[in-house]
DNA sequence: AGCACGCCGACT
DNA sequence: GTCGGCGTGCTC
C-alpha cells in the first residue's frame, strides 16, 4: 500500500509466540523503532518490521511512533528475521528472546523514555570465517585475547565473545579483566540487559563477553565474533525456538561482515568437515595426545578388571586418590522381578526407572515421576526385584567390598575433598582441583557410545579428551579407559589425535546420511488432546506424500498434554524447510491453533 | 504477556 | 450442586 492520507500498512511483532501482525500506519517509517498499538482493546508496545507485503483489510492503527531511530539496527533486525524464518518460529518468539523484555513495558509511574538516536550503524566489513583448534584452553586463551586486542586497538567496531556456560565466562572474564567487557548473560535482570543494550546500541561499548544470548546485541559494527568452545551442547537451545548459536553466529558474521573464530578444544565434526572443505581458515595447534592405558572388559569379569583393582590398590597404597567417572546416576538403571520378569517402569514415558537405593527411590530419568521403592513386585507378590546394570551409588558399594578401609566420595556432595575415591559422572568442571590425584580412570566408555544422539561418538571423543587432560595436570597420574568395544574409533582418536576420529566418524555419518551430509529436523506437534489421532494421521499422511524420509512417531502425554515427536533426515536442507512449511500451513489451515508446531532444524 | 474459556477436585 | 484451579487459544 502506498503512502497516503490513509497511510500505510505496516508488519509490528510483539515479544510474544506470536507471528507478525499489520497495522495503518501514518508517521515514518522505522524498521527497528518501537511503535504503540492497540492489541485486544490494550495499548501494547511492538516492533516495527517494516511495510506489510499483503495487508488483509480492515485495520486497526499505529498509535504512536516511539522512538526516533531504530533501537534494532537494520542488520540485526534482518538477522532477527532470519532467525525466525529459518526455524520457522513466530517473529515475536525470537524477539521476545533476542531484546531485553523492560524495552517493552510501560514504566508504573514515569513517561517511557523514547530512544532519540542517531543511528550509528556503519558499512559492514569482509566476513571471514576460521576454525581455530587448540586442546588446550591456555593456548586457545592467548591466541584469542590477542585477536580480540588487534581487532579493539586496530578499528571502531564491536568484539563480540561468547562462552558455552558459566564455568568458561568467568575464566575469560578474569583473562579480559583489564579490558573491561560488558558481561552479558541470561540471568541479568531485565533492566540490566537493557541499560547493555542501549551501551552497545550507542557505541559506548566495544568488547562484550557474554553466553548465547549476547549474539542479539546491537552493535552498530561488527569486527570480530568469538564462539569459545564451539562443539559445546551449550550453545544448543532448547526452550522458545530451537536453535544452534555457533550456526546462527555464522549467520550474524555474515550480514554483519564480521570476522569469526570457532574455537574449539575437540571440534563438532561438522565443524571440522566445513573446515576441510574450505569453508573456514583451519589454524590447528600442536596436537596434544596423552597416552592412556585400555582394558578390555570383555576378557574381565566384572566392572572393576584387575587391573583397575591393581591400579586403585596402589592409589591408596601411596596416600593419592583417583577420579572414577561412570556416567549413569544411581544404584541401577532397571529393576526387574526375578520371579515373574516384571519390569519397574515410568507410567508416562514407559522407560525403565532407575533405582535410587539411598533414598528408597524409583525414579524416571526423564519426567519428575517417582515411586517408593517396595521390597515386593506389584506383579506376582514376590519378594525377588533384582537391580541389573551399575550406577554410582553401586559402584562404591562394590569398591567397599573390595577396599573396606578407602573413603569412597561423591564429587560434588559432603565429603568429597576427603575421599580416596572420587566417583562422578560426565557434569566434572574444566578447572577442577584434585590435589593428589594420581589416577583418573573411566569405568565403562561404552555407555558414552550407546547414547541415542548421532553425536554420541563426538561427545565421547570430547569428553575422554577433556579427561585426558584433565589427569596430564598431574604429574604422576595414569588414565585408565574400561571398554567392552576397545577398537572403537574414539580410542585411535585418542591415541593419534582428532584426525584419526574424524575420518572413521565422517565415514560413519555418510553411510547414515548423517550431518554433515544429510540434514536432520525433529518435528513437534502438541495437539490439543482431543485432536490427536486426527493430528497423528494427517501428519503422518502428509510425511508420506512429501515422500520425506522420517522416524516416529514418539508420543509422550505429560500430564494428558500430548507430544507427537518426528525425526526428519534429507540431504537437501532447502527440501526439509520447504515440506515442513507446507505441513506448518496445512495443520493450521486444517486444525487452526489447536495444535501446536515446533521445528529443531539441528536436533542432537 | 494478559484475558477468556473450559473441564475436574474440595466445599460455603 | 458450585467455586476455582490451571491448561490452552487468541490477539492485526
Amino acid at each position: 500500500m502506498p503512502e497516503g492520507a490513509e497511510g500505510r500498512a505496516v508488519d509490528v511483532a510483539l515479544p510474544l509466540r506470536l507471528g507478525r501482525l499489520t497495522y495503518r500506519h501514518r508517521g515514518a517509517l522505522v524498521p527497528g523503532a518501537r511503535v504503540v498499538v492497540p492489541l485486544k482493546e490494550k495499548e501494547k508496545i511492538a516492533l516495527l518490521l517494516g511495510e506489510a507485503s499483503s495487508p488483509p483489510p480492515d485495520l486497526k492503527e499505529v498509535l504512536s511512533l516511539l522512538d526516533k531511530a531504530p533501537i534494532v539496527p537494520p542488520r540485526l533486525l534482518e538477522f532477527l528475521l532470519w532467525v525466525a524464518e529459518f526455524h520457522l518460529a513466530p517473529e515475536g518468539e525470537v524477539l521476545k528472546y533476542a531484546l531485553p523484555a523492560s524495552l517493552f513495558r510501560q514504566p508504573k509511574k514515569k513517561k517511557l523514555a523514547p530512544f532519540e538516536g542517531p543511528l550509528l550503524e556503519k558499512p559492514p566489513g569482509s566476513f571471514e570465517a576460521t576454525l581455530f583448534f587448540a586442546e588446550d584452553v591456555e593456548e586457545r586463551a592467548t591466541f584469542l585475547l590477542r585477536k580480540v586486542r588487534e581487532t579493539l586497538s586496530g578499528g571502531e567496531g564491536g568484539v563480540l565473545f561468547l562462552v558455552p556456560d558459566r564455568e568458561l565466562l568467568n575464566f575469560y572474564r578474569e583473562r579480559l579483566k583489564d579490558l573491561s567487557p560488558l558481561v552479558y548473560t541470561g540471568d541479568l535482570t531485565p533492566k540490566k540487559r537493557e541499560e547493555a543494550w542501549f551501551a552497545v546500541l550507542k557505541g559506548e561499548r566495544r568488547l562484550v563477553l557474554g553466553t548465547r544470548l549476547a549474539l542479539f546485541l546491537p552493535f552498530p559494527k561488527l569486527d570480530l565474533l568469538v564462539v569459545e568452545e564451539e562443539e559445546h551442547h551449550g550453545y544448543k537451545q532448547e526452550e522458545g525456538f530451537r536453535g544452534h548459536f555457533r550456526d546462527l553466529a555464522l549467520m550474524r558474521a555474515q550480514t554483519e561482515g564480521a570476522r569469526l573464530f570457532l574455537s574449539s578444544a575437540g571440534p563438532a565434526v561438522k565443524s571440522f568437515y566445513l573446515a576441510k572443505r574450505g569453508k573456514y581458515h583451519l589454524e590447528r595447534a600442536n596436537p596434544k595426545n596423552v597416552p592412556f592405558t585400555l582394558v578390555d572388559l570383555r576378557s574381565q569379569k566384572g566392572l572393576l578388571s584387575r587391573k583397575l583393582l591393581n591400579r586403585l590398590r596402589k592409589v591408596l597404597a601411596r596416600s593419592k586418590r583417583a577420579l572414577l567417572f561412570l556416567n549413569r546416576l544411581g544404584y541401577a538403571p532397571v529393576l526387574m522381578c526375578e520371579e515373574c520378569g516384571h519390569l519397574w517402569v515410568c507410567p508416562r514415558c514407559q522407560i525403565p526407572l532407575r533405582l535410587l537405593k539411598a533414598e528408597g527411590k524409583l525414579r524416571c530419568r526423564i519426567c519428575p515421576y517417582e515411586l517408593k521403592a517396595s521390597p515386593l513386585c506389584p506383579s506376582c507378590g514376590g519378594g525377588a526385584p533384582k537391580p541389573l546394570g551399575t550406577g554410582t551409588e553401586r559402584l562404591a558399594e562394590i569398591l567397599k567390598t573390595f577396599f573396606p578401609e578407602a573413603r569412597a566420595g561423591f564429587y560434588g556432595k559432603p565429603g568429597w575433598q576427603e575421599a580416596d575415591f572420587i566417583i562422578t559422572t560426565a557434569r566434572i568442571p574444566r578447572f577442577v582441583e584434585i590435589p593428589g590425584l594420581s589416577l583418573v580412570a573411566v569405568v565403562l566408555a561404552d555407555q558414552l557410545f550407546t547414547q541415542s544422539s548421532y553425536l554420541a561418538a563426538e561427545r565421547a571423543y570430547q569428553l575422554l579428551k577433556r579427561l585426558s587432560l584433565l589427569s596430564v595436570r598431574y604429574p604422576e597420574a595414569e588414565f585408565l579407559i574400561q571398554t567392552y568395544r576397545p577398537s572403537h574409533h574414539v580410542f585411535k582418536g585418542l591415541r593419534w589425535g582428532y584426525e584419526a576420529f574424524y575420518q572413521e566418524e565422517l565415514l560413519f555419518r555418510y553411510q547414515q546420511r548423517y550431518p554433515p551430509f544429510g540434514r536432520l529436523a525433529e518435528l513437534i506437534l502438541r495437539p490439543a488432546p482431543k485432536i490427536l489421532e486426527e493430528v497423528e494421521e494427517f501428519s503422518e499422511n502428509f510425511l508420506k506424500e512429501k515422500g520425506l524420509d522420517y522416524a516416529g512417531p514418539l508420543v509422550e502425554s505429560p500430564r494428558g498434554n500430548p507430544r507427537l515427536f518426528y525425526l526428519l533426515r534429507a540431504s537437501r536442507s532447502g527440501f526439509l524447510q520447504g515440506a515442513l512449511r507446507e505441513l506448518k500451513e496445512a495443520l493450521l489451515a486444517r486444525f487452526g491453533g489447536r495444535v501446536r508446531f515446533v521445528a529443531d532444524m539441528s536436533p542432537e
